[in-house]
Parts: structure tokens; sequence; C-alpha cells
DNA sequence: TACAATAGACTAACCGTTCTGTTTATTCGG
DNA sequence: CCGAATAAACAGAACGGTTAGTCTATTGTA
């Protein structure tokens, strides 16, 4: 299953996508750069879509350890943890190689909601939507389930806009906003969000 | 220069384009369903990145008179017109046509920041981040520069958000998470933000 | 010898774009 | 008021390039 070539294909295609695009970069492109033969890429993913799958959950999974290695290192108080994610959010946009985020871009390029890869970047968001839910339940706030919601929706503001920024400045709003936000689920705890909004009953 | 042919083309590519993506959804298809000469594309766009172009800016034209309108309808108060614009957020994404912000998509399908596309993307944020920043000056805010600029990362988040989730709940979050950012700098201003992030300096 | 990975030709489809020739509508001079 | 001139829109073939994917023949290694 785990052969050094497919390690490097998967590298490649991973960074190649990231930078360029889904559907602009070539098969043939990454195969170069990779130094492999098409068909390990048939024999180890069996298509295209296939390997972007692949890149996608294996940047997933990248991304999530990163964020619960910087959790741990925050504090233990779920407070700072909270916060310890919008300062690793922060810093990976600062890091002048960052280009948008890969799972944004998947959505915006296979819009049908069926296929492979926008389904892959949708377990993607699930995931981060739980990480938060953890660390708000932990931190026992009253509406930890919409908070967390919240949350996750910041983070994706923020990625969102330095794409276009390219500065750390959106995730550092970002954090502020949650700061703000914890402080208030602390002393007084959120209005409950769907009681105010009835209208939303429809969709919901 | 304003020609039926070229409106009905206009707008047929600007579904096809919002709803289908911009590489996937060729040229043959728009020409069909628009019912018109592949030459009168040409003639009139010259090409099918102008043809994107012209697009984008016709649908940020259309969503940004839609938003004055939303705010006009409000109220005269500036902070009930900044809800407003929520409302329509809200509003929008909860329309069941409803598939992702375009203009996102834009920026995920055309990487590099020099291409049209990508500035015609561009442009439309900063316009949105402007129509914040009117608002945010005429309620004498404080901080109105800052403040205009997280309301537009919160408008971002909810939208892309709200093409995975397809509620209007996102957008609900995203104005409630408004209102306590428009309480807080009513009555005390916020925080100086850069002041409390010296290491941004750097990008700034 | 046997096996796995290689390079690279090849296919079939699709892309954006250009070109050709025809038809339609509008305008203008007599 | 009518016929000629101009321009625009038409359908569709053709072009060069690129795509994802398949196949074959060759290499290196155990």
């Amino acid at each position: 299953m785990a052969s050094p070539k497919r390690d490097k294909l998967l590298d490649c295609a991973r960074k190649l996508f990231e930078t360029e695009g889904f559907h602009t970069t070539g098969i043939d492109r990454i195969l170069e750069q990779a130094g492999v033969a098409k068909m390990t890429l048939y024999n180890n993913f069996g298509s295209k879509d296939l390997l972007i799958v692949a890149a996608l959950d294996k940047a997933s999974k990248d991304m999530i350890s990163r964020l619960e290695h910087a959790i741990s290192q925050a504090s233990n108080d779920p407070y700072e943890q909270i916060l310890g994610v919008f300062e690793a959010l922060a810093a990976w946009h600062a890091n002048p190689e960052f280009c948008g985020c890969m799972f944004q871009a998947a959505v915006a390029e296979f819009p049908d909601p069926e296929s492979e890869p926008a389904k892959a970047a949708c377990a993607h968001h699930e995931r981060i939507i739980e990480l938060f839910r953890d660390l708000t339940l932990r931190a026992e706030i009253p509406n930890h389930q919409t908070l967390a919601q919240m949350l996750a929706m910041l983070a994706s503001g923020a990625s969102c806009t330095a794409r276009q920024a390219r500065t750390r400045v959106p995730a550092d709003h970002a954090r502020q906003i949650a700061e703000i936000l914890l402080e208030r689920a602390c002393s007084a705890g959120l209005q409950p969000v769907d009681g105010s909004n009835p209208q939303i009953a429809k969709t919901a």
C-alpha cells in the first residue's frame, strides 16, 4: 500500500493542486514533477479524481493533526486552546507559500455535491466543526454546538479572505472576534439562536 | 454596445458559470443554451476569459445594487442597515437556487492573482468592504475601518459555509455576531487591533 | 527467469478559436 | 416607395492543442 513512489506522487499532486488548482493541473505535469511513470498513478489510484480525493484526505489529516498539536501546546484551558487554533490559522496564512484553502477550492471546482472530491472537502469541514465542538464542550459553554459552528465559520471566512489579502490580518480579526464570543459566552451565555429567528424552521 | 443577443448570452453564461463552474462549462453549452452563434460571442467579448470577466462584473453590479436596495429599505439607522445586509445575505442563501458565491469560486478556479477573472473577483470583494466602510463610517464607529473588514469577512465566511450547508443558518449566525460586534463598538469601541498584535507589522 | 516499474507512443474526446459561406435585418439613395 | 448596400447573426466545418486514460515494449533487479 505504501511505497516511496506513491508517496512522492501524492506529495507532488497535493502541492500542485493547492497552488494551481485541480482542473488546470494536468496529469502529465504531476508525473513530470514527481519523476514517476503514468502507470504508477493508475496502478495506485485508478483515476485523476481518486488521486484528488487522496490528496485532499492527506491534506485534511495533516491539517487536523497540526491543529491538534497547536491545541495541545497552547494550554490546558479550553478557552486558550480555541484561541490557539486561530493562532495556528494566522501562522499558516502568514506563510508566504500560502495560496488559499485547498478544501474551499475543491468545493468551488467541483460544484456537484455528489462528486467524490466535493464530498472529501465537505468531510474536512465537518472535522473542523467537530474539533471546535470538542473544545466548546470541554469549555462547558451553554450553547456549545452553535458556538462551534460560528467558530468554524470564522475560520472559513478568514481563510477565504486571506486568499486574496495574503496576510494574517483576517485570521487575527477572526481571533479577536472569537475572543469576544468566548468572553460573552463565559459571562452570560449566547442567546438561543434558533428561537430568535423562527423563519429558520423551513430549511432546518 | 447593448444588444438583446449579447444580453441573453451574458445572462446564460453567468448562470452556467455560477452553477457548474468556469472550467467545466464549455463554450458550446453556453451558446446552445443561449441560442446564439459562436461568432456573436467572439465579436462581443473576444474570448472566453473576457466573457467570464463580463459575467463577474455584471453579477457584482447586480449584487451590490441588491444590497444597496436592502440597505435603503431597512432603516435610516446605520446599525440597522448593517444588519439589513446580513438579512439580505440570509435571504440569498435561503434561495433554493443558491449554489455558492461566484466570486469565491472565481478566485479558487483562477489561482493566478494576475489573471483577469481573479482581478474581477477581487474588485468585487473590495466593493463589499467599501459598502461596509460607508455604513460603519456613518455609524460613527471608532475603529470603523477594522470593523468593516471584519463584517466583510463574516459575510465571506457565511457564503463559504452556506455553499456546503445550503441553509441560511450560517448567515444568521453571521448576523448575530455582527450584532454583538456593533453592540460592543457602540458601548466601548473596539480595542486597537494592530497594536495588540505587533507581529502583524511584517506583513502590513 | 520472473516480476514490477519504467518510458513513451497512442487513442478518443474535448477544448477554445478561426474561418467560410449563407441568411436576415436595417439603412440609404434615387 | 422601392431596390441596393451594409452590417450583423447565423450554422457548421475545421484547426491546433490538450486532456485523461490505455497499451506496449523495455528496463532493472532479485
